[in-house]
DNA sequence: AAGCATGATGGAATCGTTTCCATGAACATG
DNA sequence: CATGTTCATGGAAACGATTCCATCATGCTT
């Protein structure tokens, strides 16, 4: 606060307007107080232009207002989403949102959390990034914590999309079209994806090959090579499900950079949907999972903490374009 | 904090440790101390599992750490990289960053600088939404506000991409292409762009016809039936240059359904590289702007502000893909 | 030896708001 | 009339960390 006028405080207003601090705080929070006392202090707070000091209310209660939020990586459409959800609601409640970006890595995922519990920031959302066992420091302080997008403890409440019946739908219908040789680009941490896809083949019936299951790192050069790689070292390839939408773009390109035709060499099924689905040539067949709900559910619920942790599981769906033909 | 144990306090540390508590703070923020004080201290607090809590801190120095940061759309591609910059830069200093997203609507951008300026949040970034009169209550409070990719104040630094010269290259390569008749979609607020276009197609000698520049508000159904009404009432156009990714999108989408072929029947160049650029078919033409660096930068200004305002200029650079060709 | 400077230390005050608890007034009930 | 309840009000305490300022010890210079 450089050269700044002093602002104003509560202890101006409760002078100006003749009343003490207790009856201004009052008023300003709604509590106990004449209608001719609140008309007063309401005129006199506006009159000085007061606007009450977070920093004291803070330290008073013991607590940041707010919400925290940690996500792995907002350039990904989806956690880009699922972060405007969480924004939309806080807004509608007043709450100011502090970020934190993890990198999908539980030590930056620790360091940030012990921001969380220095700031008081006791409603804190998150995408964890490891097993969960870097959250126990923040239960332990009292933090209010909901995850969001991937369930890792069962003593904290989340709000998942239903990715298996997702996958399940996707195979199934790869399937229909004829097709026995499907791969799973997955990105680590999938397990629940890739163990729906085994599933959902062995049911179907379909040999599943494990070497159709290839993990990729998060990083863009890392999902090109593994999705490069696959179309390299499996000509016998029909078909392809990618876990998320940064591996659904990479498998484009490396499609198009090793003249592998989409639908007609290789048919594509990409997690998530992203404006840029529709803008593929073809447009690409997706499971479409409600990023934004994801967020703006997580919002509600840790705003409105309930006394039983519970898990909420959104739908997916798969929506049909044009990335996908019978098998060749 | 519901039902968590008592935290640790400063009080608690200088009692274990037999010292005072302004020796804990010293020793904890670098201040002077023997080296055996500091030795004892230092054992004592992370015996006790000690983290300061930032609430007292904050009313005391009457200031939150951190950095706001205020952008328009976290789901536009462009806005969620400069976030990324920021944050980047911000975890190197270890700041926690608060995010509140304006909608591109002065009014709500009121109501969130409002709410910075109650939590004494004094190191703040914005993509401004208006014309800059929304920020004097901010800069009366003394906060330290950095704009990024818009400088709509004199006395505010800023970081902005070079769009003049990004402008000015694509409609340059156009003309050279032998377009004449080259139509901008903008945004609401690109003012500048759109200066850059028609003061390089005057000096270019070619005709500038005001209707081929059309703007559209934030949404994406505004932006698609802004492009969608270009492609449709002037026949006799030949390239578009859109103001940002979304507005490309839109362009893409219209086209493709109104049967107009990219490059064949119109020429596109898009203000933004996005991944999905290259995924199009066929690949966009596009300005390129850092937006991580701009981010990173402004971050890196806030956090070390200097004695005079200025505002740093980052190069935009077109990258020629496939979405061109010569005026049919 | 005397005076001054420096480093280390700790008690108390500060920050702005909320909340506790005591008091007074007004009203209702027995 | 006496007692109890409710509402409105305000002074003081609380919150946790930082910082101010006084004091002491030590070392250096004249």
């Amino acid at each position: 606060m450089n050269m700044a006028q002093r602002r104003t405080t509560i202890k101006d207003v409760a002078e100006a307007a003749g009343v003490g601090v207790a009856t201004v705080s009052r008023v300003l929070s709604g509590g106990s107080a004449s209608a001719e006392t609140r008309e007063r202090v309401l005129a006199t707070a506006a009159r000085l232009d007061y606007r009450p000091s977070a920093l004291g209310r803070n330290l008073r209660q013991q607590r940041s207002g707010g919400i925290g939020l940690l996500v792995p990586d907002i350039t990904d459409s989806f956690y880009a989403r699922l972060t405007d959800g969480v924004l939309s609601c806080a807004r509608s409640y007043g709450e100011p949102v502090t970020i934190g970006v993890t990198g999908d890595d539980p030590e930056q995922e620790a360091e940030l959390i012990g921001t969380l519990i220095e700031q008081s920031m006791d409603r804190v959302i998150a995408v964890p990034s490891g097993d969960g066992e870097t959250w126990a420091p923040a239960l332990r302080a009292g933090l209010n914590v909901v995850f969001a997008d991937r369930q890792v403890r069962d003593d904290v409440p989340g709000v998942v999309a239903d990715d298996r019946a997702g996958v399940r739908t996707a195979v199934e219908y790869l399937v229909g079209l004829g097709h026995k040789k499907i791969a799973f680009l997955a990105r680590h941490g999938q397990s629940q994806r890739v163990a729906a896809f085994t599933d959902t083949l062995a049911s179907l019936g379909v040999p599943a090959d494990p070497e159709l299951v290839v993990h990729a790192r998060a990083s863009r050069d890392s999902a090109y090579a593994a999705a490069a790689g696959l179309l390299q070292h499996r000509a016998d390839l029909t078909a392809v499900l990618t876990g998320g939408n940064m591996l659904g773009e990479a498998m484009v390109l490396a499609a198009r950079e090793l003249h592998v035709r989409i639908p007609r060499d290789v048919s594509l099924v990409m997690f998530d949907d992203v404006p840029w689905a529709e803008l593929c040539s073809p447009p690409l067949t997706v499971i479409a999972q409600p990023a934004q709900d994801v967020g703006y559910r997580a919002a509600e619920l840790v705003l409105r903490q309930g006394r039983r942790p519970r898990t909420v599981t959104l739908p997916t769906e798969l929506i049909v374009r044009a990335s996908c033909g019978p098998r060749r």
